[in-house]
DNA sequence: CGGGTGACTTTAC
DNA sequence: CGTAAAGCCACCC
């Protein structure tokens, strides 16, 4: 099979629930990629003109929106994560202590 | 076909 | 504790 990890990763993506966030490794790791996670960033920016994929739910390991300035504008990762009713740490981050979505295998 | 790149992560000094 | 480098793999030129 052609594991089409990028399908995967976008299947994935769209897997996490309203008010969840996710991480590139483990998105990567469930692709079956395991370390690539700089290939799951990738993915989302050749298909940042699909937006049937809430990107803006994969953070970094730290929950940091790494990829906030690939979006239209810099606060709308940030806006929409609220918007969900995601709490950000002072950091700027969001709180994966509290909203971290684990995948069920 | 080969080299450079990238929204990450981890280890090493 | 801070910065640097490497590992990873698909995609573009």
């Amino acid at each position: 099979m052609a594991a089409d990890f990028e399908s995967k990763i976008l299947e994935l993506v769209q897997q996490i629930p309203y008010g969840k966030v996710s991480t590139y490794g483990v998105l990567a790791e469930k692709a079956g990629l395991r370390s690539s996670a700089r290939m799951v960033g990738w993915i989302l920016n050749k298909q940042k003109n699909n937006l049937d994929m809430p990107c803006h739910r994969v953070v970094n390991r730290f929950g940091a929106l790494s990829g906030k300035l690939f979006f239209p504008t810099p606060d709308y990762m940030e806006e929409m994560l609220r918007s969900e009713g995601i709490s950000f740490t002072a950091d700027g981050c969001v709180d994966l202590s509290k909203h971290l979505f684990v995948f069920s295998d």
